[in-house]
DNA sequence: ATTACGGCGATAATCATTATCATTTTAGAA
DNA sequence: TTCTAAAATGATAATGATTATCGCCGTAAT
C-alpha cells in the first residue's frame, strides 16, 4: 500500500502537484476500496471518516486530478453519476466490466480481451487506439441461479 | 423511411403506446440524423423547426420511451450529456464507437467485433451477455494527418 | 354528451458537478 | 527563521442536465 502511495506521490510531483493530506486520504480510500466503483459522493463520505474537515469540492478536484494523471479512470454506468476506478499496477489498458441488469453488481475483468479487435480497428479504420471502454450488460451468475430456482418453484405456471 | 416509422409505430402499439405527432416528429429527426449522436437538447432544437410547439419535457419523455423499447440506445461519451442513437434495422447488437480525443469526432462501427470475446465472457465468467458497449478513444485519421503536417512544418524544433 | 385517461407544455424541483472566493498551507527565497 | 507568491482548501453559490408536478387537452369508449 505504501508503495503505491509513493508511486502516486511521484506521479504528482512529476507534474508539480503535491500530495496534500487531503489528497492522500482520498487515495487511501480508493486503495482500500479498490474492488468497488465509488461515486464522488461515496468517496467523500468515506474520506470524511478519516479526515472530517475535508470538503466535497476538494474530493471532486482530487478525483479530477487523479483522472488526468491516469491514476483512476472515470466511468459511467448510465445511472446519473460518475464513478472512479483505480488503475491496476502497471495496467496498460483500462479493464472491462460486467454489469448485471438484474442486481446491479459490477464485476471486473483484467484480461486483455481486445488485442485482436484493436488491431482490426487500427488496420481497417486507420484509427490510432489510445484507450477503450468495454462494458457488457447481462445476467450475472448469481441471478441466473436465482432465476432457475424461481422458475422451478413456480413450475405450475 | 416510412417503413421504419411504421415499424416503430407497431412497436409502440404492441405496448399500448401511441405514435403521437410529437413522437413521430421526434422519430423523424432521429432518422434524418442517423449518423449523428444527438443530445436531448439537440433533438429538441431540431424537432422545434418542424413542430415549434413541442416542449423539452416531451422530447425527454419520448427519448426515454424509445430507449425502453430499444429503438434508440442512450449513450454517454463522458461529456455531461446523454446522447441518443437509433438502432440500425434488425441490428442484434449495439454498434461500437471511435471517439477522437483531438477533434471529438465520433465514428461508428457496425461490424460485430465482439463475438469471440462474448464467448469467452460467457464461458469463463458464466455471465449471460445481453448487450455491450464498446468505445475506443484515440486519434482519428484526419487528426493523424494533421499531426504529421504540423510536425513537418515545425521541423526546426 | 360524458368520462377516463394518456399525453402534453410550462415550469418548478432535483441532483451531480463546477465555479467562485476568502482563507490557509506550502515551498522555496531572503 | 521570516517572508512571499503560488497552490490548495472549504464553504457555498451557480450551473446545467434531467425529472417531477400540475393543470389542460384530445381521444376513444361508454
Amino acid at each position: 500500500m505504501e508503495h503505491r502511495i509513493d508511486k502516486i506521490k511521484k506521479q504528482l510531483h512529476s507534474q508539480s502537484y503535491k500530495l496534500t493530506p487531503q489528497r492522500e486520504a482520498t487515495v487511501r480510500v480508493l486503495l482500500e476500496n479498490e474492488t468497488d466503483h465509488l461515486s464522488a459522493e461515496d468517496v467523500y463520505l468515506l474520506v470524511k471518516e478519516k479526515a472530517p474537515e475535508i470538503g466535497l469540492a476538494t474530493v471532486y478536484r482530487t478525483l479530477e486530478l487523479l483522472s488526468e494523471l491516469k491514476v483512476v479512470d472515470k466511468i459511467n454506468f448510465g445511472d446519473g453519476v460518475s464513478r472512479y476506478d483505480l488503475r491496476k499496477e502497471g495496467a496498460e489498458h483500462f479493464h472491462h466490466h460486467l454489469v448485471c441488469i438484474e442486481c446491479g453488481a459490477v464485476e471486473e475483468i483484467e484480461d486483455d480481451l481486445l488485442g485482436d479487435v484493436e488491431k482490426i480497428v487500427e488496420g481497417q479504420w486507420g484509427f490510432e487506439v489510445k484507450d477503450h471502454r468495454l462494458t457488457f450488460h447481462g445476467i450475472c451468475k448469481v441471478c441466473q441461479k436465482q432465476a432457475v430456482a424461481a422458475s422451478s418453484t413456480n413450475e405450475s405456471n
